[in-house]
DNA sequence: TTGTTCCATAACCAAATGGTAATATCAAAT
DNA sequence: ATTTGATATTACCATTTGGTTATGGAACAA
């Protein structure tokens, strides 16, 4: 397994998830996943125009999730790995940041304020 | 405290994706993880106003990633985890998904393809 | 009472998004 | 040389997004 995107915090997160927010763009990534495929292989099971799904392929593309390649008159889009590991470390860091002791100390806080405060009227 | 929030379907990843493509939303997130914050004190160290971070709070909220209460005439924040477990774990099986057997069947096919270089392709 | 704090709401705006249809480009096939 | 096929590009449209200012209202403070 090769290194992927572990030093530097990659600053293109906002277009990753943008790109991940359609289900549509999910879809072709899923497609994708199973090897590469022309833009008219990638449209054929969605009920848009063409030039729809070249839209969706460039989103995709911009967020660094694919690339393209030219044969004949094809462009083949392949899937990028470090984009996708990229968003999977955010949200990783972020739960198990989330997840560790300051939670129970936020719960703890939580209750000491409340206790210093005011007596409970009603909770 | 009271609660406010609305019953959210945890499954919504596109608005969750959505939620997390926006820089000052990730940020609002990671302020909740150390604990719950009400709207000001949110907003504070953003240079927007407020009713920008309510707007953000809001698109949290229908993502479900938040939830807020009611405190005096505070409005309290805090996360809920179960949208961020759902769009680690699409990435996660995605990513399974992709770095299996079908991606190597994959790099064969293609220096086959580029072997053959002559050979029409089917669909 | 009066004022202040905290937040939401409304109206507005510019820019981005997601789609369309029509056309252009360009390599391949005939 | 002409046609076909694959894709891009253009022009256009409606909706959404991310921001603003102004205002309203509930809860607290004096």
């Amino acid at each position: 397994m090769e290194q992927v995107g572990y030093a530097t915090r990659p600053r293109n997160l906002d277009a990753v998830f943008a790109a991940l927010a359609d289900p549509t763009r999910r879809a072709i990534l899923s497609r994708l996943a199973i090897g590469e495929a022309s833009v008219n292989v990638i449209a054929a099971p969605f009920e848009m125009s063409q030039p729809a799904v070249s839209k969706h392929l460039r989103v995709l593309e911009r967020a660094g999730l694919i690339e393209r390649d030219i044969d004949k008159q094809r462009r083949p889009s392949r899937l990028k790995a470090e984009p996708l590991a990229a968003a999977v470390t955010w949200l990783e860091e972020f739960k198990e940041f989330w997840t560790s002791s300051f939670n129970q100390l936020d719960g703890l806080l939580e209750e000491l304020k409340i206790a210093e405060k005011r007596e409970p009227e009603n909770e």
